[in-house]
DNA sequence: AGCCGGCTCCCCCGACCGGGTGAGCCGGTT
DNA sequence: AACCGGCTCACCCGGTCGGGGGAGCCGGCT
């Protein structure tokens, strides 16, 4: 359970490197067990070593971090990326997570917090900034000013909402509820007002914006 | 810097808190101030001694661990919540992240895992599902393959379409862009033609799904 | 010079859309 | 019994949309 977590340090500068081998390595439970100075080299380390932990700077010569952890998961799945940056807000955060990274340490953060950010990503968790989590709830969180107009709507109303979303026209929005079309432009009209939309695009948009119908919607 | 961490436990079940406490009590730096057996009795203790971090379990009687945490975080914004659960893909993952959950914990956690998750979020990271983090990271994320439609359109094409995709009419898109409707026709015909959409609304889908008109850009 | 792609505009026409209005049916409430 | 809201369908009409064609202008490339 408690197996020895093995970690690559990848980090241009040898400075950073040897100050974190220091605090890594004096800790018990945590081995570093290679470096590398650049993306190319860390990839390499990582699929000789196939260690536990990555911990990845971001601005290096050659390779960035970014790609290089995207190389390195697809070589070695089982391993975690920790990205090592300078700042929480930086552009890249989104990018990071997108190429599989499992967290992030500020480059100023204390030995303690470190240690602990390596040992959480290597039992599975992820870590990460507040603020980009708010980011990204925020991005999976409808405005709530819409829910009270989605309430208004009749179950039928819905229905038709949901197909009017997928850009369904009238006569197939007809087919696929066993309805006659006038009903449809009924239910339509009746939506369009109740949204305040001038038009079936408009009430798309709302629903889309609303999180109504959403592409990804298992969450 | 290392100030000693003041948690509250929120549980209903005594046993599970009296285990907590044991596992979190022995640990240098970390000192249980308060429990609660309940929401209600979570949300007053937590407003009493204004922990750093609360260990929040979800099912409670009286008052959820969701709208306690909520309730928690209006009155003491500081604190932290470390939700407490059974399962990591339990749907009220990002509900509880809207409510301002800091993370997760899993109830079958070993004591190290449980001891670093509290320390990690008091020091302000969050904790999460790694299952989470890629759900959120795809609600976030444009669909590759259809970046290479949208490379395909002309720069007077791609106005079009983001207004289109706004919702706005031929009239409407020819008024902003000083165009005459005509123009704006033929535009809105190419676009159509390039993307393989059958109607504007077709085309409009397809700007959210690729994430070419994000409501939420700043990411 | 010739060609091509992008941008601009024009006309025609069939189809769809949205608004207005009216009406019948059903189930639940007053 | 009377009423109301939701669901169903119908007709008319004006407007927009999308596809078809054609045309002129400009800048870059061959």
């Amino acid at each position: 359970m408690t197996d020895t977590v093995r970690v690559l340090l990848v980090d241009d500068e040898p400075l950073v490197r040897s100050g974190l081998r220091a605090i890594l390595g004096a800790e018990l439970g945590i081995e570093v067990v290679a470096e590398a100075d650049d993306g190319v080299a860390g990839v390499a380390a990582a699929t000789q070593h196939r260690p536990d932990v990555v911990l990845m700077d971001v601005r290096m010569p050659q390779l960035d971090g970014i790609t290089a952890t995207q190389r390195i998961l697809e070589r070695v799945p089982n391993t975690r990326v920790l990205v090592v940056t300078t700042f929480s807000a930086d552009d890249y955060v989104l990018d990071a997570l997108r190429a599989g990274a499992a967290g992030f340490l500020l480059k100023r953060a204390d030995p303690a917090q470190i240690r602990e950010a390596v040992r959480v990503v290597a039992r599975g968790d992820a870590v990460l900034f507040p603020t980009a989590v708010r980011r990204l709830v925020a991005h999976a969180t409808p405005q709530p000013r819409h829910e009270a107009l989605l309430a208004t709507l009749t179950d039928r109303e819905r229905d038709v909402l949901r197909l009017l979303a997928a850009g369904r026209t009238n006569a197939e929005i007809a087919a696929e509820l066993w309805l006659g079309v006038e009903t449809v432009k009924t239910h339509v009209g009746n939506v369009l007002a109740k949204l305040g939309a001038r038009d079936r695009m408009q009430a798309a948009i709302f629903a889309y914006e609303s999180g109504f119908s959403d592409a990804v919607s298992g969450l």
